[in-house]
DNA sequence: GACTTCGTACGAAGTTCTTCGTACTTTGTG
DNA sequence: CACAAAGTACGAAGAACTTCGTACGAAGTC
């Protein structure tokens, strides 16, 4: 049985590094993360080596370098995260979270426009 | 300034009874906890003082059991989850949450159309 | 008034998460 | 070959979170 654990916050800063731009080395991911973040790079190589016992990350280990990558695609644990939130914080109503979605973000014409199009399609699925 | 924390999982379990139910004693909070899970007494009163502490519920002393409440109402906290969500998942894509949202739930007839309501808004207003 | 019940306060321990120093190995280079 | 550079492994410390026991005060009851 596999029990998928949601990420922490530092788990999918690094995982969306990842959904990004495929595998990478410990040095790529830490380069991409120190950026934004003041991280040590044995802090990115531990998080990583702790994250490959949890099973969120896959590594390649033929090169002296391992090549670590997301063992899920991102759809896949942003659908459990969203679950997650939806249970956690919005009484299992997804319609209560994407109001609250809605009303929060400054969102583009595209974006609303893209949404539109979700909901058309899923209103003539299930109508 | 008030830095809006974001609650932890035990501290949205407690948000949300409040949410539910209005202002309420610790005896109250705990009762309503205890049907799903299984939490002491005084592991539901420290959870509290914790959260009062950071601001995240205000307390009424007048009567020897404290009445607690939420100190913002659900849908700030719903807000700052969503967007906290957003940024930390979806690399600032509010469409893509709303995309998994909507892949990922079985929703109702009824909750789609409220979306849809929802969007066509939205859209009318900043289109 | 003595005793039980109900309430708050709070320290301390257990857990998980995060960070990084240090040790050690492998590879490259003069 | 000697040495520097680049890599992994891993323990340990600090921080945040959660749980609960214990202490103690206030109210109700006989």
């Amino acid at each position: 049985m596999v029990k998928s654990t949601i990420p922490t916050a530092t788990e999918l800063a690094i995982l969306q590094v990842f959904w990004k731009y495929g595998p990478l080395t410990v040095r790529d991911v830490h380069e991409h993360l120190s950026r934004s973040e003041s991280i040590g790079y044995t802090s990115v190589l531990k998080m990583l080596q702790v994250m490959h016992k949890k099973g969120l990350v896959k590594r390649n280990e033929e090169q002296r370098s391992h090549v670590y990558r997301s063992a899920r695609p991102a759809e896949q644990t942003q659908r459990g995260l969203v679950r997650n939130l939806v249970d956690t914080a919005f009484a299992g109503s997804a319609s209560d979270l994407v109001a609250r979605a809605l009303s929060s973000e400054k969102l583009s014409k595209d974006e609303v426009e893209k949404i539109r199009q979700l909901i058309e399609e899923k209103a003539a699925k299930s109508g």
